[in-house]
DNA sequence: GTAGAGTCTGGACCTAGGTCCAGAGTCAAG
DNA sequence: CTTGACTCTGGACCTAGGTCCAGACTCTAC
């Protein structure tokens, strides 16, 4: 398979997937004769595991740290449950700073009404 | 006030102050005979606003925008109020979309559970 | 045999909000 | 009158995850 097959099944660009080679996300190609990079079914799934696990919100370098894991054999549910466990903190996190923010913007909204607007000075009559 | 003196009282870098002015949250200063930037009190508040603004969520644009408005005056807490609630939806959508996540994590580690990691394919034992 | 689609390289560009730098000028204290 | 702290300009750099480009090459179909 050459590069945009793969990109098509795998539903992204190819850009993206020399993109994943250069990170390592993807392990350097065979060539054909002509230079031409050749690929199996094998990357359009790795593509779409690395793909899937972005979309859980796990960063680029820990889906490669993840692959790399997996690649070196050994890796077990078990073993890499961490890794998603990391992320459930980390949009715990995220998700209780939006909750603080969004109280304190409701905070000034509030304020606003009982005449102290952060745009305009409230012109204090005599 | 030179630059260095309102950065200290505004709690942000000298960098920041230039870069506030190029983007036009702060108007063109005075200069001194010697080209140096002068301020007064008004900027340290002004730049004191900005970081609140956008504390509360608001991208910079935004804060560029509501800083004109009420620039122009005219501005009261009923005319700018739209963009405290535009930003506590968007807020909102972030809280929304990271649950989502959290949940596809979670199920993701549930089905890991029952065998089929996403890490390591579970080899089937006959 | 040639047009058009696909691929190659590697480096620039994008967003957002700054941060950092060199090289030159300015200012206050000792 | 020199040292050290401050300021000036304008452009490069940072993160993250790609995206886009030119100019050259290759492959397929007509």
């Amino acid at each position: 398979m050459k590069i945009g097959q793969v990109a098509a099944q795998a539903e992204v660009t190819v850009d993206t997937v020399r993109f994943y080679e250069r990170r390592g996300v993807l392990p350097t190609p065979e060539r054909s004769s002509s230079g031409y990079r050749t690929y199996t079914d094998a990357t359009v799934e790795r593509i779409r595991l690395a793909r899937r696990l972005q979309a859980l919100g796990l960063t680029l370098d820990e889906v490669i740290d993840a692959l790399h894991a997996t690649d070196r054999g050994g890796a077990t549910c078990d073993s890499e449950r961490w890794r998603l466990e990391a992320v459930v903190e980390r949009i715990e996190a995220k998700i209780a700073e939006l909750r603080r923010v969004r109280r304190e913007v409701r905070s000034v909204m509030a304020a606003c009404d009982k005449g102290s607007c952060l745009f305009a000075e409230p012109d204090v009559p005599a």
